[in-house]
DNA sequence: CTGTTAGCGCGTTCAA
DNA sequence: TTGAACGCGCTAACAG
């Protein structure tokens, strides 16, 4: 009894019978590898064309050691930031052949690990780690033999290379627009300092601070960490220390929103009682009152290019560590005591 | 010569060998499968467990048909609503054991269906569809052997099932509350008509508007796409009709923002002037001046939702077209007209 | 240039 | 209850 011809995925030997060749032979044609006749090779095509065979990545990958997938780790996949590093990452991946495999840890910094872990064990080709990962000595292990890239951090000896901003470049534009508009005493609002984002966006101030001879205080510069509570909280603090600032430079959105909110609540107007600016720039910012000033960056392209630095290394033998800086610019608007007219404005808007 | 024994990663073999038992064994006792003695797999457990053996997903896939993999299709993972259902999706997948390989598709339609093929390709076990197909005929072929679940949209006859939001008691809590605010002529910025959720809000609104005797007039509904230019424009249409409509309801987040421009940019005030509240909360209608008022979701449920669906489907042998409905909630803020102190603004934005 | 064949690492059937 | 062997679909090494 023969199992029914049920129409079934066709296989490489159905095409090779199809085309009266080997099955090596057939594989040779689709693949591109090896000396073949041009007649063979058409006559291959044309029998997998017509059979509509698709070849199973699955015995593929278990044949070759490359799976052609790369795995993302991010901590909030919600955050403007990441989904914007994943739309380019993909995208990129995608025109190259390459499936992404997205993980979210979660802001649990052990779930990293065990990410890593699952990831590597799916026989990823490499990793984009969007992260930190806790111990990095860990880290290192399980990454042994996978090429991994990281995301907005610059972590020395891990992986194959970083993707980061140009945060102190960033932090300067924005002290330099406060000081063009006159101000000398301007606050800070730092984040944390236990990512190379956030130390480098705070170094950058106080460079900027000291490089034009403003008031570099301590008591204007405030941690806390990158949420719009934790920017609420430091803002209202540093709106009562003995000479308020002028102004106030924020080195993330959140901050931004959570600093706006305390100075709304403190009666204050912004820009005239304090100028306001920020790190990120967000969708929306054109459409708050007032108009956020904001240092911008094209989130797409900080995942292109982790793409990008990956598949270099993935191809290379001895791939070299390397650093790639996504260049920021500064979006004046209303927030810093621009002159921004109702009218570009709405044009940014609607964009 | 033997070949060096670096540390490779341990096969199933090794573990067998360690453990004193034959392969087979090995793998029942690993996997729970078939009669075996308590002895026998406690030692294979410990053997693997100190070998720190990792069984090859690739290999297993290809034995057992199953790639323990949902691929996640959607337009524009930046989009909020799609990164809360990627979010959703991922976590409750990850709890199953299952893989979460994304692939945004852009907004062009006709990609749909090569990102659909190349999933299918991948031998996923099911699909989450958060965009419609072009041809549904094709989609269908193709996704003759995969289970999916469309995400926000209703496909009749296609795939296992839905995840969709109450877009028509989303749109009366609005018209409701409106209503409630004295308004008898409301405006509706009700974007396209070429997906069930645009219908099914239109529809709403208008069967909302005639229960309560309201203005039903063809003028006060107005379509576009979901952009906030669309907005903008149409908000703009709306406001220059003969009898100005004394509220405005918009069927997302992008139309209100760009109605919100259109209704500052024509010198109103809101809600004085023109009362406005959308379907849609976003994370900064808080920190909007003034504060929109919205009917919310929880973004994320739809994406677990989804992926229940598709993973019961999966797991029974016949599995029934099911629809799955996502609650909505009106969240009142002050651009509706509603007394909204600051305090709670305050209290809300920084939460 | 082309055919043949041995696995990739695992799950599973048939025998014992 | 366990062992041995086969094969999932494909690529690569070798033989011709």
């Amino acid at each position: 009894m023969s199992t029914a011809p049920t129409t079934r995925r066709p296989l490489l030997a159905d095409v090779a019978a199809k085309a009266n060749v080997s099955i090596g032979t057939a594989s040779r044609a689709l693949n591109g590898r090896g000396e073949l006749s041009d007649r063979t090779r058409l006559a291959v095509q044309k029998a997998a064309e017509e059979l509509g065979f698709r070849p199973s990545p699955t015995a593929r990958s278990l044949r070759t050691r490359r799976s052609l997938t790369i795995g993302l780790v991010v901590p909030h996949i919600s955050h403007a930031f990441y989904a914007g590093v994943t739309e380019g990452a993909q995208a990129t991946l995608e025109e190259h052949g390459y499936r992404l495999i997205l993980v979210d840890s979660g802001e649990e910094p052990r779930r990293v690990g065990s990410a890593l872990q699952t990831l590597v064990d799916q026989e990823v080709d490499g990793l984009l780690l969007s992260t930190a990962p806790v111990g990095v000595e860990q880290a290192r292990e399980t990454l042994a033999k996978t090429p991994c890239v990281c995301i907005d951090e610059l972590l020395p000896g891990l992986g194959v290379g970083s993707v980061v901003l140009e945060n102190a470049a960033g932090m300067g534009l924005l002290v330099e627009h406060m000081a063009g508009h006159g101000h000398t005493r301007i606050g800070c609002l730092a984040g944390p300092e236990d990512r190379s984002s956030g130390r480098e966006r705070r170094e950058g101030f106080l460079a900027a601070v000291r490089e034009r001879g403003l008031d570099g205080s301590p008591e204007l510069i405030r941690g806390g960490d990158w949420t719009i509570a934790s920017g609420y909280r430091e803002a209202k603090a540093l709106l009562e220390v003995a000479e308020r600032p002028s102004a106030i430079v924020t080195a993330s959105a959140e901050l931004a929103l959570g600093a706006l909110a305390a100075v709304r609540g403190a009666g204050l107007s912004i820009p005239q009682d304090v100028a306001m600016a920020s790190f990120d720039d967000v969708y929306f910012a054109p459409l708050l009152e007032p108009p956020l000033t904001c240092v911008g960056y094209d989130t797409r392209s900080i995942g292109s290019e982790g793409a990008r630095l990956l598949l270099a290394a993935i191809e290379s033998e001895q791939p070299a560590w390397s650093e790639s800086r996504i260049g920021v610019e500064l979006v004046a608007r209303r927030s810093c005591g621009c002159h921004y007219d109702e009218t570009s404005q709405l044009a940014e808007a609607i964009a």
